[in-house]
DNA sequence: GTCTATAGCTTGATAGAC
DNA sequence: GTCTATCAAGCTATAGAC
């Protein structure tokens, strides 16, 4: 036996997994145990914290994924239409075409104020003011660029709503391929 | 005392609050019975088949909303951006102006196939369906009116999403007031 | 680092008095 | 129709062996 069962890397996927699809409340230690092949106890002794800690450092994995994966490319070099169609991709990849839920949507219910609910806020906020800037460079006024990036997460949210409520991923792909209109029209 | 403490609209119309604050398993009995003033029995005596039962009840009756306050508007009589303003103004209205989440989001998680899944999935589907009617009875093609009708489900759902998140209802009230161009541009 | 076993609480649900 | 009291099962979390 190796000295973990499961690496890392491979526990936070899955963790990520079961909290997306089950929301916070719905992610029960049992389905946890299961999706990740650890008993309870092993689980505790990763984090300490219990589902609060797993639940955060779910969120912590997903803020560097947006850091590097969405809003680094999203500032960097090229045209601005370039950087988003980059982004796309990444957005492509990472809700598996449509089929996985957005964990700012699975872990943002339940009304009491929280750290989790904070990380989220955080996440959505650095991610439309990435959008608006990439617009704001390309020419189109502060205001509208903030309205263009908000209506950008709105399609992409929702788009992932559809899409689980539905079966239908369609709507969220063509509002991935959508995007730079979204945001760049003027 | 009266025969019932609670009447059967204002305890759904509690009901429907809890669901769609903490979706299904973040709504426990606890709450419920906190939120609408009865104990857990005398819930039971009301809807015999439990929390499931109670869902279910709460759909049916956001189904009869879509249906007198959605639907039909839709299809009846008056221009077509009447009718979808009208649509608006009632969705201003059910959702507080962006500060409650939509069930169809809330009641959605999980995978299991369930009576409450189809439940939610009928009641997109049939939305989705009416609002791209209109845009054809305006004059858009058909292709185009079926992609609209999902760009402003998914702008409203993701504005809720969105609304949730950041305690912003702003996107979500400006893409009701955007509505008509949204469905009908042509 | 993982496990079995268990503690203690909360859950959904029921029985029976009023 | 509502209540108190209670149940078994599930929950989160912990103790301690290997």
């Amino acid at each position: 036996m190796p000295i973990t069962k499961v690496k890392d890397e491979e526990l936070l996927d899955r963790l990520t997994d079961v909290f997306r699809t089950h929301g916070f409340e719905g992610a029960s230690l049992s389905r946890i145990s299961e999706a990740t092949g650890l008993q309870r106890a092993s689980l505790y002794h990763r984090f300490p914290g219990g589902k609060e800690e797993m639940a955060q450092a779910v969120l912590e994995r997903a803020g560097q994924w947006l850091g590097n994966r969405v809003l680094a490319p999203l500032s960097g070099p090229g045209k601005p239409a370039d950087r988003i169609r980059k982004m796309a991709h990444e957005l492509h990849l990472f809700y598996g075409g449509g089929k996985h839920s957005c964990l700012l949507d699975s872990l943002s219910f339940g009304f009491e104020e929280s750290t989790i609910k904070r990380h989220v806020r955080e996440g959505m906020g650095a991610w439309v003011e990435a959008l608006a800037k990439v617009a704001r460079e390309a020419g189109v006024s502060p205001k509208k660029a903030r309205q263009q990036a908000q209506d950008a997460i709105s399609l992409l949210q929702g788009g992932l709503v559809m899409a689980r409520v539905l079966n239908d991923t369609g709507p969220f792909e063509r509002t991935l391929a959508n995007l730079p209109h979204v945001i760049l029209n003027n």
